[in-house]
DNA sequence: TGCCAGGCGGGGT
DNA sequence: ACCCCGCATGGC
């Protein structure tokens, strides 16, 4: 359980185009984002925290109360993206056929950034796998592992750090992870040493290269999580799902797929990725198809399937 | 039941 | 450069 002596309150300024509840609400669970409250884990041990509701009012907790107010907020605003100026690429999505209509409905969306490790684990998670596989794999990591914080008189579940991965590594049988597990414990051993490497680095494809070096993490896990955790968007994660959907789409053949994408979305690949997945609700293959075919290319509303909008409602 | 998924690496050509 | 297979698990 970790306690926290530094609060830090204030009052989030919300840039134009910017929707807060989205931000929240996109690919996150129900024991952090309850609809108005989100809990916000900013580091990678859970030492620096913040609540915040979809006003922006927030508070952020540190353990540490020698750190300053300024520096923890900056991690906020950092991990909201709220200085992320995203015009180009919705201008660019506009006259998509699969993004048009989350251009136009959805432009308030930013990724919430988490860090490096997750991101990895989120990608591992996602390899040969449903969606819906994927996110129940990493559910019942963060609630298997039982770190927590204790904010007021409640209780957030924290992100499993890589030594509590290694302290216990069966729990990720438990977690029903499956081969997976030998990749994640890997990532979990060298994480620090690898985060160290690609600190110096701007390139993205050094910095992917030096993800790659992990065994089985490959180029759609190394670049998904440079989406989710550093910001850096020009490589698209690329998995069968997207490479078939681009293909049918723009006509174009599979192998030239990602060629055909990094044209279209210029520096913003990895991030029209991951909107692709929102907009098409993260549906199968087969569904998703069919969905292009009647032009449903916005999000759906009903609240029965799980979707990367909704999954916050279903898995609390 | 027996496929087959938002990957990946190893082993073949 | 390709192609092909197996891999835990869950859903259909």
């Amino acid at each position: 359980m970790i306690m926290y002596e530094l609060k830090c309150k204030g009052y989030i300024e919300l840039p134009k185009n910017y929707d807060l509840n989205l931000v929240l609400s996109v690919y996150n669970f129900g024991f952090w984002f309850d609809g108005t409250n989100c809990f916000l884990q900013l580091d990678n041990e859970g030492n620096i925290v913040a609540l915040i509701d979809t006003s922006g009012r927030y508070v952020v907790y540190s353990k540490d109360k020698s750190l300053k107010c300024s520096d923890l907020v900056d991690k906020l605003v950092y991990v909201l993206g709220l200085n992320e100026d995203l015009s180009k690429f919705y201008a660019l999505a506009e006259k998509d056929p699969l993004l048009g209509c989350f251009s136009r409905k959805y432009r308030g969306w930013r990724v919430r950034s988490t860090s490096l490790w997750w991101g990895l684990v989120i990608g591992i998670c996602q390899q040969n796998a449903s969606f819906r596989q994927g996110w129940g794999m990493l559910y019942n990591i963060v609630k298997l592992y039982g770190r927590k914080a204790v904010l007021n008189v409640r209780e957030y579940p924290l992100i499993p750090t890589p030594q509590d991965i290694l302290d216990n590594p069966d729990l990720l049988i438990k977690a029903r992870t499956g081969y997976r597990r030998e990749t994640i414990l890997r990532v979990a051993r060298v994480i620090e040493k690898i985060e160290n490497r690609i600190r110096k680095e701007k390139e993205p494809e050094r910095i992917e290269s030096i993800i790659k070096s992990i065994k089985g993490v490959g180029a759609y896990t190394a670049r998904l999580a440079m989406v989710l955790s550093p910001r850096k968007y020009e490589l698209p994660p690329i998995d069968r799902w997207l490479k078939k959907i681009i293909s049918t789409t723009y006509g174009v053949d599979e192998k030239n797929a990602e060629k055909y994408w990094i044209y279209r979305w210029k520096n913003y690949s990895g991030l029209a990725a991951l909107a692709v997945t929102i907009a098409l609700d993260a549906v199968p293959l087969r569904k998703a198809l069919e969905r292009l075919r009647n032009g449903e290319t916005c999000p759906l509303k009903e609240t029965q399937i799980i979707s990367p909008i909704n999954m916050w409602k279903h898995m609390k």
